[in-house]
DNA sequence: CATAACTGTGAGCAGTGCTCTTGATTTTTG
DNA sequence: CAAAAATCAAGAGCACTGCTCACAGTTATG
């Protein structure tokens, strides 16, 4: 793939019209300068991106990069929206590599895929889920598109838990039904939730796998409980309770 | 309170012997610093904090902290163990004021005091439990104790929930035996543990719920679920999720 | 073709963490 | 008590950061 065919494939909505030889090198600069700066930001992680540096490794002065990229905080932002669709990309690849009618199989992939994503991106998985960027203000309407792309995974795994009558008794998992209702009713209005049976008991179910799920990736990445001896053993187990909040065992069905 | 009794306050393991001007202006020079960094932090983040502007704010020049902190590091190392210590102080609090037969209590007054503090700190929390910061390995000597405070209190509240066999099923929470035994086996030699009946599984139990309380105010506090119209009420449906997993209900027994 | 838009360069500003020297003050020691 | 040792505030300085601006050159467009 030569430079004008990755950056025609790097722009977003490329037109096949033929570029102009400035409008063709923008877009592999740009390309570029992303390249870089993934790289730095999986070394040195987010704090480390250093605008200057991006510029010294490819060869250009430091202010030139101000042509491409607005701030270090927009910068920050694509990378943001990139790590959102690579992790994305990961746990739907291996989401859907499973038997569609395995609930517990699915939910496994998806939980056990985004820790291997975690693990192997801690810099992008910092950025994404870690604690905000200091003085950056994640402009939502840029990151909340690409962050719903997982959540979008577990509404249809929840909703084909619900109509395969395998999502287990709220009541018997400690999940009162009137807070349920008070927190989640209003975001069943959102359209990801048109046409699923889903009501706000469930959702609260999910919403509790998700944040067990993410909070065992997160302390494991974080290594918030210290050094453990096993920790691919402890997930499994996390992983196990998780599941165990939206699908039901299929041998007790 | 004047300076000086200020200062000997301050101090670590004060000697009630007079101290030189020398010794008792440092001590009061280390605390104005701390103090004036918690400011910068509450209101700048760890990344927003500067030396040298604590410096200015003190009226002195910035190679002038050096002789009182190592390096901006160190700072912020002595402001997370500073941290630890008040979230464990505010939790404890809450914990012990509630009656010690009241289990289900005792597990909901724990966890409200952290969203409450997280809430209220939420920079000290996104320190201490949020992505590591830059460039900056926590140094575990100084961290961990301080932060093993909130698990000893979960570890007795555990222990008090065995004894009163409230502990609930393990297997019937998704949790199974075996992964249990090998990720966790060996944390219970640690002399936290000693003279406590808990077993793997129930360290699970006491893991999971915790890993889920942690997630739902780390949610909450980096807003990761975008903004949601009753997050209080959220909150209690996870926390009532959380509970369930280490104390069977008391109408229940 | 001429004009307008774009792109790379280098200087410069304000800020950061941190080191080092210098001179003054306080404490400890002979 | 005086001399030596430790401590301290101050300022200059280094290397780095994000970012702006004026100044060439290059390309696209009227």
């Amino acid at each position: 793939m030569d430079t004008a065919a990755r950056a025609a494939h790097a722009a977003h909505a490329a037109p096949a019209a033929k570029l102009g030889k400035r409008a063709r090198n923008r877009r592999a600069v740009e390309a570029d300068i992303l390249r870089v700066a993934r790289g730095h930001l999986a070394t040195s992680g987010a704090a480390g991106l250093s605008l200057r540096a991006v510029a010294r490794d490819l060869g250009m002065v430091s202010s030139g990069v101000y042509r491409y990229v607005e701030s270090r905080d927009e910068l920050l932002t694509r990378l943001i929206v990139d790590s959102y669709l690579s992790l994305a990309d990961a746990v739907r690849a291996a989401h859907d590599a499973v038997d569609p009618d395995d609930l517990g199989g699915r939910w496994d992939a998806l939980g056990r895929a985004l820790r291997t994503w975690a693990l192997e991106h801690p810099h992008d998985f910092a950025l994404i889920y870690g604690s905000p960027v200091p003085d950056y203000d994640a402009p939502a309407e840029r990151t909340t598109e690409a962050g719903t792309a997982v959540m979008a995974l577990l509404v249809t795994l929840l909703e084909d838990a619900r109509s395969a009558r395998r999502v287990p008794e709220a009541s018997g998992l400690g999940i009162p039904e009137a807070p349920a209702t008070a927190a989640l009713g209003a975001l069943l209005a959102d359209p990801m939730f048109a046409g699923t049976g889903i009501d706000p008991a469930m959702l609260a179910q999910g919403v509790a796998a998700w944040t067990l799920l993410l909070g065992a990736v997160t302390s494991e990445v974080f290594s918030q409980l210290g050094p453990l001896p096993d920790a691919p053993a402890l997930f499994e187990t996390l992983l196990g309770a998780s599941r165990h909040l939206v699908v039901t065992d299929a041998s007790a069905n």
